[in-house]
DNA sequence: CATGAATGAGTGTTCATTCAT
DNA sequence: AATGAATGAACACTCATTCAT
């Protein structure tokens, strides 16, 4: 008997089942059905992990925000200035969008399409997320290598929403024309904010 | 007979019943029915106006950002310095978030709730919007005050995905607490972008 | 000025509109609006002429039907044997399916469809139109060329419903195959009722 | 518990069901509702069986079409003579309409209503019933006792024809007005086959 | 824990008909 | 008589979730 998806985590089988489903065919599109179908299990099975259809997007966002900030956290560690930190934020980040392409178009296009996310939700994981940068903005203000008046809370914000934008452009041009140079929008985005929130 | 509703040109009342519903109950929640009422008409006659629900709802964006454009047009056409109009641009999107929260509401939040939108829909009227950004760039370069090797590409997006980033949490936080300075992070944002890509 | 569409009596035209509507789109898929608009009228004016779609439905049949029978009995009165004028009566029949197939496909596929018409309507045109059928059995029977004991009920009915069949058959037949010998079929329609009522 | 229609098997418990409602309410008047509420079951299980409402109708044809054809052959196979045959024939159609009424009116009135059974549908077990009554001719032609130029096409049809033009009288006239007889129609009819197509 | 047949609530849209002009 | 914009009732079907086995 080889090792096969049988073995595996039945969650975790069903959460990667979820990506790819969600990402193929979208969020609403998506039929528990064709999940479980996905993940080999019986429709049932999945109330057995999950509360709803839309447990499983929120879980699928809050483990994948997880395993997107420790793998930050890993590359920030090597780093040692807070400026190249940030750099690399964007760097991390994007790197990210492309190799799990499908993971990002779940997190930044079906996500948005829950209306509970949106409007209910605490997403605290987004703010651990993003409380990495606002370190390394405090950080670089105890340098003096960041203007002390630059607001955590806009520029954090900023930053993000800026990451968001270019990052959903891209997953969104792969079905239509050829991607544009993710990692070169990094850089270009790192240095917009260093250059602005520099002294 | 006061000359009240009736009058009104039907396709307007209709519009603007669906912002108001859209924005309360949610695209999904909306049902026709409510937007009939809201705009006294009959169910059947939204259906002379527009084709679907969902392209009320592009409707409703194809207008309001036809709007917002021509505000910012007139706006601009005031202030000399591209680097001004910059901040400008900010302060206007900022402004018109706040004084039209329900239409800021729909296109925010609903708009991205519909995959169509997102996923087929070329937004000519974004891309307008934008362009804007992208001429007093060009402007500013032309001028001296912009690096020449700005990207407007990626430096245009990103802007507006920081103008839209809080823009969102904004009106999200609406239900939830206190609301935070808006023009306040208008000011915050063009600051960080005109030195972003200052010399 | 051509005396075009325009000057023609607007009843008949509605009805001429109708019997090519329901013909190619058939009675349920027709719009009011699509027979309006061939009969180059307001959807309104059709309200004029016609208590309801499906009274222009019935209306149809109705001169349809008289113009059957009064063709058959100008058809008719040059032939002077009863049995001949059976042959004669099926081979009308058959001429006029075979010349006015969206009249034919009307009354044979369409009028079916009708609920009213198979339950609650009385036929009276179809009587009329059978009871020549009658008329020639009960002269066959007194000149002895049909045996006595020949229910008249039964065999119009059965005379019809053959003509039905295979009327019915060769107007579908029409887009799926080529069609089959009409003519023959009357023959052999005739042959088999005139020896079968035969003494 | 007693073993009432629960245990019965669900797929023939909605054909029943929508037997009777068809032939009570009509096709189109009939609520699938209706038909889930007469079979006890939920509307959504109906469609675990069935593709939808009209493939239900169709399903319906397709069995009793089935049985009718069965039982003629069981009938048959008791009688010798081609000829007797064809005389039980009509004698069993003819039993059939008047014992199962229900069925009769869903397949003489309801199908036809039909606009895809009527003209998109390849009636299979039709053929294969009218495929008897062919046969039968071909035997009476082999033994001498049907004349050899009767064309088995038509002639079959125009039986075909016969007996549901009268089916269907009877049928109908069930709300209006006394039955007639429709044993000694059987008779009538069979008789003017047999000696039309005698040699 | 796993299964999957059964459940039943929920709604955008069509279109014959009306009627104010 | 003619118009055509407005009306609003009507409904098959889907699919997330449950629960008996």
């Amino acid at each position: 008997m080889a090792p096969t998806d049988k073995q595996r985590d039945k969650r975790s089988r069903i959460i990667d089942a979820a990506v790819e489903v969600f990402a193929f065919k979208g969020f609403h599109a998506a039929r528990v059905t064709d999940i479980a179908k996905a993940a080999s299990v019986a429709d049932g099975t999945i109330y057995n992990y999950f509360k709803s259809k839309e447990d499983l997007l929120l879980s699928i966002f809050e483990e994948k925000m997880d395993e997107l900030r420790e793998g930050l956290v890993v590359e920030l560690a090597e780093i040692d200035e807070p400026l190249d930190k940030i750099r690399h934020f964007a760097r991390h980040h994007f790197r990210q969008v492309r190799e799990q392409s499908a993971v990002a178009e779940v997190l930044q296009v079906e996500l948005r399409t829950s209306k509970k996310f949106i409007k209910d939700y605490k997403p605290e994981k987004l703010f651990a997320y993003l409380g990495i940068f606002n370190q390394l903005v405090a950080q670089g203000q105890a340098q003096g290598v960041i203007r002390a008046d630059v607001d955590p809370f806009v520029t954090g914000w900023a930053f993000f929403g800026a990451l968001e934008e270019i990052g959903l452009l891209w997953v969104l041009s792969a079905n239509r024309e050829r991607h544009f140079d993710l990692d070169g929008a990094a850089d270009r985005i790192a240095d917009l904010f260093i250059r602005g929130m520099a002294p």
